[in-house]
DNA sequence: TTGAAAGCGCTAACAG
DNA sequence: CTGTTAGCGCTTTCAA
């Protein structure tokens, strides 16, 4: 079996104690039996036992990153930088899936407790304000991404209005008078925060509105959004989207009328995805910092196990981003 | 705090071993006194400390998913997969990243012990074999994708060679007569099964080789190793990629030149991503069944857990894949 | 500075 | 069928 404190201990001829202190690397402990214990590790090649050290501690040293699907490509790309990150303070991050249904987000937040875990980190979907309130997990909780104003958790997001308008206005400046946006949610305050960034960019131009909700944001879903534009009267000369995947769905329907983008129909997305990055054309897109994300995020959670919960504030951080321009929107 | 089976057999009045008896669902327990357990647990809310389980246990009911990086769409679409079947079964799932480099992946396999969890399923990429050999875990291990032959490891994956050769004979069905090959990689495994299923296709139409090779496979690996091949006096008209990124970048090099897929390239890619299904021309691509896949590997662990590990005999399991056949051929 | 010993919450002999 | 009890491996008072 594996070695444990005690057999090196024993074979360094001290008391568990010592042992412990020099692993845990306190001070005070005499030059002799610190060399003598560091010479047992050596030579068992001892690893602690985290389950019992946390077990002792009252702590896991696991944090929970809850996403809606790693398949897709933005959370797949920011899962990873979050692991990185919490890789970095010694966090050990346990992965789950909503499917971005409530229900989905209801079932996880239910079964993550403080056995397992010690804080957690969501990307809200479809959840609504109240289920946070009814269910709380006992942990520290951040929000990424997501916003719901009347709930009292640490959250980190860019400023969603201020990027929705940034893109629009782009839009605007190249010249474009008719410009779709699709992608509006009846349940995501992400979405209701880029409808009114649409909205300010447009209302400042005098220019009118043409918005096209999507259920999911998949590429099929955007795909026939745009088709369900492209069927209009008076079709759009430019379509402002709400995030990648819906962005490329909806160059493939432009595509598959014979129109060009962005001569015809001009198109921006969400998320400056790598696949966004290589679309044919290239996608213009409104680009988070997704490593400044990942890291604020679990700085807002050092924070929170660190300080006792008494008189809690909740942070409300904005990371920057820019707005990527390529092929899609240039001309 | 939160409450424990000693609350909860209180309560009850009964003993905590009858109170244990009945949260694990053994029999024999007494009517009247399941009942009045139950009646505590409902009203505490008990849940047990899965910690202190595993202590007791000697588990920790966690398996590491080890991969190169989740933003690369495939292991994203994989990770999730498998979260989801380990799910099924009861585990929790870590994942590590190793950014596709042996000393990340040593590192991984060195931080891994029994302590964190039972069993881990790693997608080795840049690993030689000798690593394996060198650092037990010492919990079991399943490989996926990767292959090598002197590790006596559990390994699943799709036949590369016949895939590889199923690819490129519909490329020679089609009618092209010089296909070359990208990703040819001096470390990787599958990279050889996958030359090697070219290679026999070739053979078997009498056709010449053309192989580039891609130390990593992103998608401007393929973009600059197209570029090369198109420089070539004699151009191919047709590329087998040995992934889709490789091949969605090797498109976004042909549309520079301004040459047609697949008019005058015919593009197949590898792994059936999603992003592939959305490119321009959408892409035909080999279609491991990935769902197989994790699941396979979910029940391979179960196994190796269940009975203990005298006459280790390595399972390697082969699962299905189909050519999904898109616009990159199409013509 | 260090040792002895208690105990984190749970399961599993072992008696009854 | 059920209660008592001994640890899993670790950290941490409490004395010495």
């Amino acid at each position: 079996m594996a070695v444990t404190l005690r057999d090196v201990a024993r074979m360094a001829g001290v008391s568990v104690k010592t042992a412990s202190n020099v692993v845990n690397g306190y001070s005070f402990v005499r030059p002799e039996n610190r060399r003598r214990v560091e010479e047992a590790l050596a030579a068992t090649g001892y690893r602690p036992n985290i389950g019992a050290r946390n077990l002792r501690r009252g702590r896991t040293g696991f944090i929970a990153l809850v996403v809606p699907e790693l398949g897709i490509p933005y959370f797949g790309e920011l899962a990873g930088l979050v692991i990185t990150a919490a890789r970095e303070q010694g966090w050990n991050v346990l992965i789950e899936q909503t499917q971005a249904t409530r229900d989905g987000e209801r079932t996880v937040l239910e079964a993550l407790g403080p056995h397992l875990i010690d804080a957690a980190v969501i990307s809200p979907e479809a959840l609504h304000a109240e289920d946070f309130a009814a269910l709380d997990p006992g942990v520290p909780l951040v929000m990424i991404g997501e916003h719901s104003v009347d709930v009292r958790i640490d959250h980190v997001a860019i400023d969603n209005v201020l990027a929705a308008r940034t893109a629009v206005g782009h839009l605007v400046e190249i010249g474009r008078r008719r410009i779709a946006a699709i992608g509006a949610h009846p349940y995501r305050g992400t979405a209701a925060l880029r409808l009114a960034g649409y909205r300010e960019a447009l209302g400042e131009a005098g220019l009118p509105e043409l918005v096209r909700p999507a259920l999911h944001y998949h590429r099929q879903d955007g795909a026939a959004a745009m088709a369900d534009l492209l069927d209009l009267p008076e079709p759009p000369d430019a379509v402002f989207c709400f995030n990648d995947l819906l962005a490329v769905g909806a160059l493939r329907a432009i595509a598959e009328r014979g129109l060009r983008v962005p001569q015809d129909i001009a198109v921006v997305g969400f998320d400056n995805t790598e696949e966004g990055a290589y679309s044919r054309p290239s996608l213009t897109s409104v680009a988070p910092d997704k490593v400044a994300i990942a890291r604020t995020a679990i700085e807002l959670i050092q924070r929170r196990i660190g300080e006792p919960s008494e008189e809690f504030v909740p942070e409300d951080v904005q990371t920057p981003f820019t707005l990527a321009i390529r092929e899609s929107t240039a001309g």
